[in-house]
DNA sequence: AATGAAAGCCCCTTGAA
DNA sequence: TTCAAGGGGCTTTCATT
């Protein structure tokens, strides 16, 4: 991982369609010595791959919330995982620090949906109460700068 | 946007360097036909782009939190939007319901650093205080899907 | 309007150095 | 790492439905 890496890194996250050829023009490589790196970057998991940016609202999902999840007793972070992945709306989770036990972040079509998510969230036995913040605008979305 | 588009998007979203060719074997259709559609999907705006999954770790972004922000006094989204910008442990930010302006999702390459990025965020002089969650831990995260 | 077929060009990929 | 070559993908044009 050197500062060429980085730069490579940079152009695929801005386009990962760019080809090899194109990367290596602006990183002063042959397309073959990028594409060796990027192949690198992949095995070693620095690259966990490729994919595409949706547009939430034309896709169906306009509406968008933050869950504290308080939880029942000990409970390990596996447990609430699994708990949590069978239900789509759920686009992320985390434990965190504080006095709740996960963070969830959801999304659905409307208001109404998300009351339904609600719900069923809160009929998964492990979890005692939860408390919801929607969403109103999204003032900022964007990858971490790969340097500091 | 019909049944084909969605599956093409699917497509991208798991991998979005596949060829066309690919893509088209998949869902039966010509690689210049799946281009096609994609470039449309582009120009509508249902595709923004296609970005690199990048392991936050191996850049040395290990630390994550998110923020309550409590502006003072009536300040607009746009306003709030503009003073964090510039700091580029801000990942993304939302304006919420509830008694918070903002939530703020940060991440810093350790504890220390994210005890800077608050400092910097307190300091902003629109911002009267923040209420800080650390994330010990992530439990989930993934593309909405494309189906309901 | 959307698709498939074909052609030319460019790119990807591998081997050699 | 670069260069070189073969194979394959991309992109445009054209004709069809």
């Amino acid at each position: 991982m050197d500062a060429i890496d980085q730069r490579i890194i940079s152009c695929l996250v801005s386009d990962a369609r760019s080809s090899y050829a194109e990367i290596g023009k602006s990183v002063g490589l042959s397309a073959p010595a990028v594409k060796r790196r990027v192949d690198k970057l992949l095995d070693t998991g620095v690259l966990r791959g490729f994919t595409a940016v949706v547009d939430p609202e034309a896709l169906g999902w306009g509406t968008e919330a933050f869950v504290e999840v308080h939880c029942r007793g000990n409970i390990t972070p596996g447990e609430i995982r699994s708990r949590l992945d069978p239900l789509p709306e759920v686009v992320a989770a985390y434990t965190v620090s504080g006095a709740a036990d996960a963070i969830v972040h959801l999304r659905a079509s409307d208001i109404h949906h998300l009351e339904t998510v609600l719900e069923r969230l809160r009929a998964v036995d492990i979890i005692d109460r939860t408390i919801s913040t929607v969403v109103l605008s999204t003032l900022l979305d964007r990858p971490p700068a790969p340097e500091h």
